[in-house]
DNA sequence: TTGTAAGCGTTATCAG
DNA sequence: CTGATAACGCTTACAA
């Protein structure tokens, strides 16, 4: 906290606040190079909070995740990071997928930030009551709140993402295939489930009501869901998980029940990681950029709070793409399929 | 930004913007009731930058650090944000190890926040010389400048840590023993390469020149550095890696050059992941706990933020414990071996 | 180009 | 318990 005011420095020059001021903005002003030297010796940095109380902006974007810990999270606030530039800093919370602590973090965002970006836990939240009148811009990344239509969002296509992964264990052949899915309340959870139905329809393979576990996301959930399917009398032969987490669970309970992969169950993941092709087998999974997300969110967050409503909300999708390793029997590895290879540049990848 | 400030609120209820004030800091006052209803319907809340410039408090804490994508360092910005509480948010920067960036964001973060947890990329930056003589309260966590020897650390237990790792790998018969250090200019580089050769000479082996490789923390280096051990026309039995970047990129190395472990090159990593029991073969690794690591961190910078210089510099360091897996050729499985057992509770671990 | 003065929204002080 | 007033540090009309 630098005690040094503005008029210090003025003082010391000889001059008013009004031209130290006009001088730190790039005015042309007759003593600059006294005051900069008057700035130097007195260690005169401008304070920010009054700078801002001035202007109304704040200069700070809240990002609200689910789980800083968890990789694909990280990556997305990298990426927003990264776009945000030298103008916006950014401000993490942590939410651990508890609708109290969304509220709360919003509640207390308000008025302290110029904008949020969102991951939140349910699509039928009711944490952004009380953002719904307000004019603070918010985007949501990676899930969506049902009710705010009119928000922009930057998703993947987990929807595509589900098929394709079903689609992929079909192809080599299996048919009993499990889903260890999301919660059904997440956006996520509920389009890749959509999505492995619509492969096993498109197959015209008959949907099992015990193989599909609907779990949370984490890495317990995985495990338990895992040790369900694997206590069925008639086990699948082939899983898809719905994210990294629950799939690292998963992973462990194989491992536990020493249940050979792909051998005895072919297993495909959502959401890579640097290790994944490290483990044993290496795991073959859908992908998406989450840097990329990050960054996509960020520009239209700011785009949002530089032009206000100029433009109608967007609802950006993400590619996805499968990669190839192991874990599905496969034996050509990094073979990568995307879903379409044109829009990987950020401006192309956006669709309304 | 809600538009509608407190002396909206008094006007409405035919009070002064006082009263309401007092109304909201929990004073006694005769309107309350209807203040609160006017509060409501307004959809006031208060500026809390107006506050602040009030204050001279942000309620912000800068947390600087290499790469929150690393899952190590995401960690420890958890755990501060769990010690934080609700006083407190966080304001994330990454630096990608570059010390012009940190210097930027401290030249940014002064007069904007109350405080600053920073993780220096180098022993000897500069990054700082404008902190110096102000008073912005300051703790380094994983890594320290020189020169600032009264600032606030939270280390690890670096030299015991290199050195059990060490030692782990010569109570396994090894004597060519390699290391795949970190940048010998940061704290924790310099530190685990320091352990490194202290077992190695309590144990009466020579070093070998060729078997110690300074690299600088990234996936590539380890890459590299494990590629180059593999070419020596001697190579070693054993290496100590010092992180987990790098370790990952050492065992692409051998699984690229299809080399065994643990039977022709054993391997101890430092830091532990929650995938490193899943790869083949599972990981032995020196691991502290980061959580705990950021949370005494923020605990000291509050500390320090409401005591100011009352208590003399704390130089906190947290203990390593070594996780036997499969890596070395131990066939016991995730047996721990702390250096002391009886600082694992938040404050018992200060040590000075 | 420069200085004066008003104001951003809040809270602390001080009479009443 | 309450209300007027000043102040936090900075920017920006408005005049000069």
């Amino acid at each position: 906290m630098s005690n040094v005011t503005i008029s210090d420095v003025a003082r010391k020059v000889g001059v008013s606040e009004s031209t130290v001021s006009r001088c730190l903005s790039g005015f042309n002003v007759r003593n600059a190079e006294a005051i900069r030297k008057a700035i130097k010796e007195l260690g005169y940095r401008p304070n920010l909070v009054a700078r801002n109380l001035k202007s109304g902006r704040t200069g700070l974007v809240a990002l609200i995740v689910p789980d800083i810990t968890n990789p694909f999270f990280a990556s997305i606030v990298r990426g927003a990071e990264l776009a945000a530039g030298e103008d916006y800093m950014i401000q993490l919370i942590n939410t651990g997928d508890q609708p109290e602590r969304e509220e709360w973090a919003i509640q207390r965002m308000m008025g302290q930030v110029d904008g949020i970006i969102y991951v939140p836990s349910q699509e039928d939240s009711q944490a952004m009551s009380d953002i719904a009148d307000r004019s603070l811009p918010l985007v949501f990344v990676d899930r969506v709140i049902k009710s705010f239509r009119s928000v922009d969002s930057v998703l993947a296509d987990n929807l595509t993402g589900g098929e394709i992964a079903t689609k992929h264990l079909i192809d080599h052949g299996h048919t009993k295939i499990a889903h260890i899915s999301g919660p059904l309340t997440s956006t996520p959870g509920k389009e890749r489930a959509a999505g492995y139905s619509r492969a096993l329809k498109a197959d015209g393979i008959k949907e099992v009501a015990d193989f599909f576990v609907e779990s949370d996301f984490t890495v317990l959930g995985g495990y338990q869901a895992m040790m369900s399917l694997l206590a069925l009398p008639v086990p699948p032969t082939a899983v898809f998980i719905a994210n990294n987490h629950m799939t690292i669970g998963a992973l462990k309970a194989l491992k536990e029940k020493a249940i050979k992969t792909p051998e005895t169950v072919a297993i495909i993941g959502f959401d890579d990681h640097e290790l994944t092709d490290l483990i044993d087998p290496p795991l073959t999974v859908i992908s998406r950029d989450a840097h990329l997300q990050g960054a996509i969110a960020m520009q239209t967050l700011l785009e949002r709070i530089k032009g206000g409503n100029q433009f109608p909300p967007k609802r950006i999708k993400v590619d996805v793409r499968l990669l190839v390793r192991g874990s599905c029997g496969s034996t050509c590895r990094h073979r990568e399929t995307s879903t379409s290879d044109t829009n990987k540049v950020l401006s192309a990848s956006t669709r309304s």
